[in-house]
DNA sequence: CCAAATCTAGACAGAAATGTCCAGAGATTG
DNA sequence: CAATCTCTGGACATTTCTGTCTAGATTTGG
């Protein structure tokens, strides 16, 4: 076959491993996250992480148990990241519900905050294992809970603020699961009128503009 | 093994069918959507199915070319049943954006109308299809259109209405993909909040009790 | 009642995974 | 420089699938 010698590019960078090392315990880990966002649970198996390491199956057996350990490590990087970055945004202090709903935005928006492609490799995992049902339910309902608290503090009363915590966290969700190849300026033409719908506010024309800048920025 | 003729339910239903016939294509069709929308794709196996049927797996390569084959049907009988239906439901005439609103909702909430198991089982499975992934694009864009065009007809301007579609459908997709276990009371009592969210007016309370009685008489 | 058409079982071959075992390669350390 | 510790390769055994082929079972039709 083809592929022997194809993917040590890792090797290269970091020549300095003790020993026969080759690969790292988290060179497996992040192999099998990339994999995990890109293709799903069924998806990580250790023969194929191993090729694409470049390296034989009885290296992931030094620094794992089994596979079922490997994600197990996975689902907790998940909860520990995605859910953090939500609640930390949503908790960011504003002057007006549109400044914090900007706040909001912009972890969603930022490549490097909330990670929506992972987030929809472990709802579809969860559909197949309780364990992660159960983790996935736990962050549902704290990020929920935090928009609504977002919406609380600029004065909605608590029916309201639920609702469109809900309405903004459902949408969110729905907008990503539908995976929509929307560029950034299509999905920005739509801002003001977002910020309408959520608020039920007519946003101020800087605070739009605010926003467009803040997500252009993110996007680099 | 055990199991051995645990699975022929389907025979003593049908006893009259022709030759030495166990089971017909459209039970392998029947009992693979049922995979598909329990488990996924990766788990529509022929093996699988065969067993469920209490059947022999040269029975399904009787009736199809392939696996593939299979799930060509399988997509194409979620292509004619999901997106139709609700497209059907936005298009109802109505009073009222409310009454057009209670119209959409009902196909959401009914179990016979729009199957949101399927719908998911159909995105994931577009994750890792080209061909999926244009269907379910299609489907998208047109559900999303006719959700707009109901708006307009009750007066909202075109760019308001394309905004509105927009949160009212990622917002169900949403909520499904999150999968929360509620009672139907539970989001029944939401009603008021999200029709005031998604149209900008507050609702008449004959129309929230309305769409009440209907909501629970679908669910029997 | 015999032949034909329709469907099914079981055997085979082969691919792709997991997990185990053991020999051995390569730095590190005494 | 030899022993040791850490890691890797390759061989095995096992499981679970797909797809093919052939013999045979069972009703239907002439």
């Amino acid at each position: 076959m083809a592929g022997d010698d194809s993917g040590k590019q890792r090797q290269a960078e970091v020549p300095d491993l003790p020993g026969n090392t080759k690969v790292t315990r988290e060179d497996w880990l992040h192999a099998a996250m990339e994999v995990l966002i890109s293709d799903g649970v069924q998806s990580v198996k250790v023969l194929t992480i191993g090729a694409r390491l470049g390296v034989s199956r009885s290296s992931f057996y030094w620094y794992f148990q089994s596979r079922q350990d490997l994600l197990d490590q996975l689902l907790a990087e998940w909860e520990r990241t995605n859910t953090g970055v939500m609640i930390a945004h949503a908790g960011l202090p504003a002057p007006t519900i549109t400044a914090a709903l900007n706040n909001f935005f912009r972890c969603v928006v930022d490549p490097k905050g909330f990670n929506h492609r992972l987030d929809f490799a472990v709802r579809e995992w969860a559909r197949r294992d309780d364990t992660v049902r159960a983790a996935l339910d736990r962050s549902d309902t704290a990020r929920q809970e935090a928009i609504a608290q977002m919406f609380a503090r600029h004065g909605y009363d608590p029916a309201e603020a639920d609702i469109r915590a809900r309405v903004l966290y459902y949408q969110q969700i729905g907008y990503y699961a539908l995976e929509l190849s929307e560029t950034l300026e299509e999905r920005l033409s739509r801002v003001e009128g977002y910020l309408y719908c959520f608020t039920g506010q007519h946003p101020a024309p800087s605070e739009v503009e605010d926003f467009k800048r803040i997500a252009r920025s993110l996007a680099e």
